[in-house]
DNA sequence: CGCCAGGACGATG
DNA sequence: CATCGTCATGGC
């Protein structure tokens, strides 16, 4: 089973599937047996079988450990899950999706995933870089008719024009982008340097860029730095904690956010992709069951 | 077609 | 601290 083209991950409760779209990364399809993706600069194919998580690349790989560390492959949800307060509703999110796991994903390619992620559906993100990817990333290695590229580098966005990058449908985002990817290919911002930070340190850092506020700062720390207590808060995260902790009401967005670190203090992280999760997929029954009924 | 999307920002109560 | 208008685009 495993030679240097593939590898197979001893896994246990692992939802391959829900972590690879939930919409912490972007750039995952699904083909007839598993997943595919660019890591880095890697071409990787992904399947679950009953033994563990199969990967295959098309070039030999000496040592798996970068494809392990983005996996997660050693977390043990269920002492994750054993730092969480009691919760009924926490309980029922985790019921849905036991498997769902945080990835820990390449930094850059995470911050300037988000940067391009606000008041974008899920579906357009994956549009926005996967043309970006055509536009500036470089070709990868794989197998079939399919080309793939690497996410481009913050060298080659800080060199495009805003018009370039605006072809790609990012909208307004296209200077937050390009600031961003300036700040870091100039050496400003020194995204290895940042995970040596504490957590609060290091999102003051992330929110000193235009277009970063404290929802995708917390994005790019939780995604690809791991800090376990960052707590993104979309619009969905939003509805469900006025949902399931306020009856409903109009609760205003510092407030959600205080409550949710004190509530979730040190554990917030995997809470908040659970909650995520369950209430888009309860939000989408409960409006596919409106439609029919009329 | 109108509403809304893994928001941020600046201005104004 | 809270609210509001604006930004660009397109899926549903």
């Amino acid at each position: 089973m495993n030679d240097r083209f593939t590898h197979c991950f001893k896994v246990q409760d692992y939802d391959l599937a829900a972590t690879l779209s939930c919409g912490q990364a972007f750039r995952w399809q699904a083909d007839a047996e598993g997943w595919q993706g660019v890591v880095a600069n890697t071409w990787v194919h992904l399947e679950h079988k009953p033994d563990g998580i199969v990967a295959r690349t098309c070039e030999p790989q000496t040592d798996w450990q970068w494809l392990a560390d983005y996996l997660q492959a050693h977390i043990d949800i269920g002492s994750v899950l054993a730092a969480f307060p009691a919760d009924p509703n926490l309980q029922a999110a985790v019921r849905g999706h036991r498997g769902l796991r945080l990835l820990r994903q390449p930094a850059w390619e995470c911050l300037a995933s988000f940067i391009l992620s606000s008041t974008k559906q899920i579906i357009q993100i994956r549009q926005i870089i996967e043309s970006l990817c055509e536009q500036f990333g470089e070709p990868v290695a794989a197998p079939g008719p399919a080309s793939f590229c690497a996410f481009p580098s913050a060298r080659r966005l800080a060199a495009a024009t805003e018009t370039e990058l605006r072809a790609c449908k990012m909208g307004f985002r296209a200077p937050y982008l390009r600031e961003a990817a300036s700040a870091v290919a100039e050496g400003q911002l020194n995204l290895d340097q940042l995970g040596q930070l504490p957590y609060a340190a290091a999102r003051d850092r992330l929110t000193q860029l235009s277009g970063v506020g404290e929802k995708i700062a917390d994005c790019v720390l939780l995604f690809a730095y791991g800090h376990a207590d960052a707590f993104p808060i979309d619009v969905w995260i939003a509805r469900a904690l006025r949902q399931f902790y306020f009856r409903g009401r109009c609760v205003p967005l510092p407030r959600l956010r205080t409550f949710a670190s004190e509530r979730w203090h040190g554990c917030g992280g995997y809470a908040q992709q659970y909650l995520f999760q369950y209430i888009r997929h309860q939000h989408g029954k409960t409006a596919r069951a409106v439609r029919s009924s009329h």
